[in-house]
DNA sequence: CTGAAAGCGCTTACAG
DNA sequence: CTGAAAGCGCTTACAG
């Protein structure tokens, strides 16, 4: 038997190339490739066969250029320095949810990370005029984003992880940050304490307005007046947590517990207390946010919140969907932003209980 | 003065209604806008100054489809658990890298997040038939990796951080783990231990393999017998730097020195040894791999490896671009494979000396 | 310096 | 069930 090996491969370059070896044309053999209904079966299962022998997949501009779209998500990512330091693995974490959704529609998804140099309003402009995504998902969202403003008026159907006072009505995902604030704040309350820190961001995310917002109206269900010199402005970061710690320590009627608004945080308040001689868990209370494989290693274990990536990511999907139109009957039920739920996670941080003042 | 506010965006779809709204062809248009040089001065102020006011760019899919090229390169991440898990932030440092370079060219760099439940290799295939990008990165190589052969074979221009046995003679830039292993019992042995154990990947990655080769190698030049029970395989996590620690703890003749290979090791390696009542950097000596700011707060501090992720990111990029016939020519002096190093970063947990023995 | 036209690789009405 | 043809939005020889 002789075997003529270049003649496999005769440059398979296109669904022209695949339709001469068949030789039927090339709508059939798109139509044969797309599944759809109107194709004798012995025709397809031939071009199945010759497709996956020569893997010719179709090229994807073709595609995008004559049906509109591209069929692809876009996840943009700030790759900014403080991000870089935060989000750790918070990214990589929701991805697979969001593609345990998109991949039931042969979606596909692509991040886009916005170089730190690049002003991230003028990337997503760039990238949603070129039409490379058919959607976006966006996070980090600031008070004022003018992001969302951009993607409303473009008609690019989008989902926010994060609220934002910009762009009207638009959909979103948030995490649950009153929830938090108000859990972790109670819980203080019930074991004694009076004077209660937070450690907030410096920066004009949105989640900070909302934690110490809702952290504020939690002292006051309690009877305990707000103390602006208790909110303790600092960095998201490891880092900002040691300055946090620095800080508190400054301050005169030193705080008996603090909340912090990023899990990292609690590092770099660990290391600064242990310098100073105050334990946490023993003379400072101390509750984490997220729940975090890197900060287990704390001791004594840190109080935190759990959450599930996946899960958060899968609601992201569906939530965005429901904003497409091709997709917006199968999701309609997600067609809503929601907040997104944490549940306490009790560790030895704050398991002391005050002694009531003489 | 009356406003006509409607007619400000009459549709501006595509090239097309720019061109007519200018009253020029659509050649013109597109000479203007990608900055040829047969175009008058006059006529192209006029057409860039429509495109900004409309907001055009032009469709990435119509000029993908008729130029042949995306300008787009993807990086490829897998998102496996255990990758999620040991990356941290890891590319998104790179990113910033490799941007700084793509960005001199008009190339977008898009994150491509290979779903956990799908093979990689099929994940690369059918990203690479579908033309999306024109060239890739990929990393976490295995020893052998079906992946290389695929880009090989496609003619697609990619590099690998990290090396492999597969594909011949392709372009990577890997991490100087011989330098790194080598530094590390050098120093060791010089502080008088003979009984060093390393903590190695227990999967197929690619790294794996040359560390402990290179371990090996440096024992034997200080004439110290390569003994593998001192080869701890463990994942590359916290939680795999704990289980190390127990394995440690159950060696015979138990080693005075442990070499990390994956940098958050460290963190499940020092809990598990305070548990056991062992000092590390007094009873036992640690080196991890690179440093890491999570891992700066252990004590004693970690001497551990410094390296720059941007640096390397563009080192990436130029190493790739020399491999792309269009800008082979400027990035000629970086078309070859390389090996990138590491700075030594002392500190106090290999710090002690040794007794010599009696 | 500009315009008219071809064609990149597909999908999809439309005819048969 | 299949084929021939149009056309998605661009860029680029080619003519003038």
């Amino acid at each position: 038997m002789i075997r003529i090996p270049h003649e496999r491969s005769p440059q398979m370059k296109g669904i022209r190339q695949l339709a001469e070896h068949l030789d039927i044309s090339i709508g059939t053999v798109s139509r044969a490739l797309n599944g759809k209904a109107d194709v004798n079966e012995e025709t397809r299962k031939r071009v199945l066969a010759a497709a996956e022998e020569f893997g010719y997949v179709a090229n994807q501009s073709g595609r995008s250029l004559r049906q509109g779209t591209t069929n692809v998500i876009g996840l943009m990512i700030e790759s900014s320095k403080e991000t870089v330091e935060n989000s750790d693995n918070f990214f990589l974490g929701v991805t697979d949810g969001l593609q345990s959704v998109f991949s039931r529609h042969n979606l596909d998804l692509v991040m886009l990370p916005c170089p730190s140099d690049e002003d991230p309003y003028e990337y997503l402009k760039r990238m949603v005029a070129r039409r490379v995504v058919d959607a976006m998902i966006i996070s980090a969202t600031q008070r004022i984003d003018k992001r969302i403003d951009l993607l409303v008026k473009a008609k690019i159907p989008f989902v926010a992880l994060g609220r934002s006072s910009s762009g009207g009505n638009f959909t979103w995902i948030d995490l649950d940050f009153e929830g938090v604030a108000t859990c972790a704040v109670d819980r203080l309350v019930s074991k004694g304490h009076r004077r209660i820190a937070i450690a907030a961001p410096s920066s004009e995310i949105n989640l900070g307005y909302v934690f110490v917002d809702a952290y504020r109206k939690a002292l006051e269900k309690h009877g305990i007046v707000y103390d602006p010199e208790l909110v303790i402005r600092v960095k998201s970061s490891e880092q900002g947590g040691y300055r946090a710690g620095d800080e508190l320590l400054q301050i005169k009627d030193r705080p008996t517990a603090i909340i912090l608004i990023y899990e990292l945080m609690a590092i770099g308040l660990y290391r600064r207390l242990v310098e100073a001689g105050i334990v946490p868990g023993r003379d400072l209370a101390v509750i984490g946010f997220r729940e975090e494989p890197r900060a287990r290693f704390l001791q004594p274990t840190l109080t935190c919140f759990r959450i599930s990536l996946p899960d958060l990511g899968a609601a992201l999907a569906e939530t965005l969907l429901a904003g497409m139109p091709v997709y917006s009957e199968i999701y309609h039920d997600n067609a809503h932003s929601r907040i997104w739920p944490l549940k306490l996670v009790p560790a030895e941080s704050d398991a002391f209980l005050m002694q009531p003042e003489a």
